[in-house]
DNA sequence: TTAATTATTGTTATATTATAACATTATGTA
DNA sequence: TACATAATGTTATAATATAACAATAATTAA
């Protein structure tokens, strides 16, 4: 269960803007903010990016191409992501449900693959967003 | 349970080329192999994907940027979508499972929030591949 | 502790994916 | 027919992401 890691300059860097965003971030958007810091080139972002996906630091909220912090310790390395995105107002939340990560992690195919990662993303209203 | 509808004349060009591809294919690939049918511009092609994609006839593999045909009768209009993607050899193949798609069309989050629609993505190695 | 290896950084250029904006034509519906 | 809606065509451009190469820092093994 040890995710600890130490960060490079530029990691460290990137990984702070994604945490203490409140929503997604996009990889253009962290380069804006970060260029009073030194990080020029695009470049150095992805490459900065890739690296915190791997070890699980943050995610890629695929399907709007941006990032967020992990707020799950569940998500061992990023093997087994969930999240709920409201399709109005685009608030994203990692999804914590032990059940369902048990469920899909033992998940078996019937071509008999066994899987070592999942991605799972709900999309719906957000409380707030249903009322309106 | 009608998922019929006619298609325009881009729309089932496009079609076509993805339901005859056996992998995933990609915007800028589609573009290339409808030049000579009259397609030139890649808007020409993402709005029919656009479509294709909302009617249900075509699912796009997010984290791959790709787009397949739906094989998949369960999946109403493209509500509730499944998929396994090899790693090595970049297969992918729709999941039609009951029991999966029950539990995940049910699945309610802490917040409350009721979902409209999913996307999961499992990773792992085919079968081919984990002989290697 | 030096040499070798691996990870990280910096930089320029370019590839890939996707949409804006506007004009026109076709199709469906009252 | 006339009105509305959907689809098309076209040019330009925005947004997302990587290739290739050179240099430096950190780690590890001899």
């Amino acid at each position: 269960m040890n995710k600890q890691q130490i960060l490079s300059k530029n990691q460290q860097i990137i990984f702070d803007i994604i945490e203490k965003a409140k929503e997604p971030i996009k990889a253009y958007s962290i380069l804006f903010n970060v260029q009073k810091k030194g990080i020029k080139a695009p470049l150095q972002v992805y490459r900065a990016l890739n690296k915190l996906v791997e070890i699980g630091k943050i995610h890629k909220i695929e399907s709007r191409n941006s990032f967020v912090a992990c707020k799950n310790s569940n998500c061992q390395i990023s093997k087994a992501t969930a999240f709920s995105i409201c399709e109005s107002c685009e608030e994203v939340s990692e999804i914590s449900d032990n059940k369902l990560s048990k469920y899909l992690k033992s998940f078996q195919n019937k071509a008999g693959m066994k899987f070592k990662k999942y991605n799972l993303e709900f999309f719906g209203l957000c409380k707030k967003c249903s009322i309106k």
